[in-house]
DNA sequence: TATAAAGGTGAATCCGCAC
DNA sequence: AGTGCGGATTCACCTTTAT
């Protein structure tokens, strides 16, 4: 990399096939939540099929199950040894997220809570109001050392909505409030994450010269933070709109510095 | 049933089997976790079975979904065509609970988060202290017409974490200490969970003089929140300690009132 | 008698050390 | 190299002592 960070354009299962295994260090990921068979079609190089007998079909369950296995596994070859890899999602994904690392061998390490204390309400009063994602953080095998920076976890006080105080050590819950939209540009992802969130994985998970993917990196939040903490970036993703606007939130912060 | 509750001692998988089916209006289970094989032993009356092709295979895997799928779909023929059931775990299980939950077909409702605030610490300092559990809320088809007490909810008030404020909508994160061991008799369960977490959940899930089944009551909370709030109850549970105190718990209620 | 401060206990997992 | 033991770790809660 000539610079400390890059963004490729294209498609996740192509650009991670091509990518140096072993040479990941961290890996973040939000990806998408495959709701309604949008078209979005999966033609997985592996045979993973699942037996259900009589029960009942779920439409696409076995593709989106295969979808994230496929991409999951890539990302086990690029982590090196000690890598970590951290999977945010909501309900409607997470489950077969946390099922594909399991089957991968992986070694689930925490399931973080991100509370969203200013959440959009519900509008039906038909149940409660959705205001948390669940990220699963996992490392490579059983064997393996991963990083955590405890001590700087312990900086971090949620004393707003009070779910620790400062000097404790850091909860599996953390409570974020969503970017509000007057923040949010013209173009900016619809899933962003809030800058904080990111800031605090890459800060627990990562050390300084480490390198970090994001395989569906959106408007390049990770990117910013990661850069931010003098972490290297490879992120990737496939419309344009976003490609242009990462690569310029993170060169904005490279001449501020 | 003669009276407003019932404790069935024995084998859930057997008495599951023996019970009315479209009777019960919602269940709440808190499934055994599984964990490192402790010579438990699973014999599915299903055929299911996951081809993980070259995948590692994860010890247990297998045997461990076809747990839940059973319970489950049992506890599907249980539920009235409105019935809901809520389940409860971490993330040593919960991910396979929700992957059951959709290839039986349910409509998951919400992805509860009862976070901790006064959790365990972690002693060893290589991962975040685990503060939550999860509770999935789902109902027995996309058709149905589930209970939702809309208004009940809303007179909650977390504000001892700041979670919500009071006469808000009620969000799916709740913040609720675990039961202090002063107040855990000799006998109590092991992973007991506190009654205002069960209370809740009645309150917001069922209506006065429904049908509430546990099929792992443990030392009977889910029975003491049903029956104090004028639901019926049926229980099951394997040990006698626990079927007696669960019992005596409800009882001691009864005669209180 | 209440409230405050101080001290002791327990939980699960990883580490290093001895063999 | 594999096994096995003891120590270290943190926080909430319980008990004891002090004001």
């Amino acid at each position: 990399m000539d610079t400390n960070f890059e963004i490729l354009k294209g498609d996740s299962f192509k650009i991670l096939a091509q990518l140096e295994p072993g040479t990941f260090d961290f890996i973040f990921a939000d990806p998408p939540y495959l709701l309604s068979n949008d078209g979005l079609s999966v033609k997985s190089g592996k045979q993973v099929s699942v037996n259900k007998g009589d029960w009942d079909k779920s439409q696409g369950f076995d593709e989106d199950l295969e979808f994230h296995l496929r991409w999951i596994s890539q990302c086990k070859v690029l982590l090196s040894s000690n890598g970590t890899i951290a999977i945010s999602g909501t309900r409607h994904s997470i489950y077969k997220c946390g099922i594909a690392l399991e089957m991968l061998g992986f070694r689930i390490l925490n399931e973080i809570i991100w509370f969203k204390p200013n959440g959009a309400p519900n509008l039906t009063g038909r149940n409660f109001a959705e205001s948390h994602e669940t990220i699963i953080w996992a490392s490579k095998s059983k064997k393996s050392k991963h990083t955590f920076n405890y001590e700087a976890m312990k900086v971090y006080d949620d004393s707003g909505d009070k779910l620790k105080s400062e000097g404790k050590q850091m909860r599996d819950v953390w409570s974020i409030p969503t970017t509000p939209m007057r923040e949010k540009g013209h173009g900016k992802h619809p899933t962003q994450k809030p800058l904080e969130l990111l800031e605090r994985l890459v800060l627990a998970c990562t050390k300084e010269g480490d390198l970090v993917l994001d395989p569906f990196c959106g408007s390049g939040t990770t990117g910013v933070a990661s850069v931010m903490h003098n972490r290297k970036f490879v992120g990737i993703e496939k419309e344009s709109a976003y490609t242009k606007l990462a690569i310029s939130r993170i060169k904005n912060l490279k001449k501020a510095k």
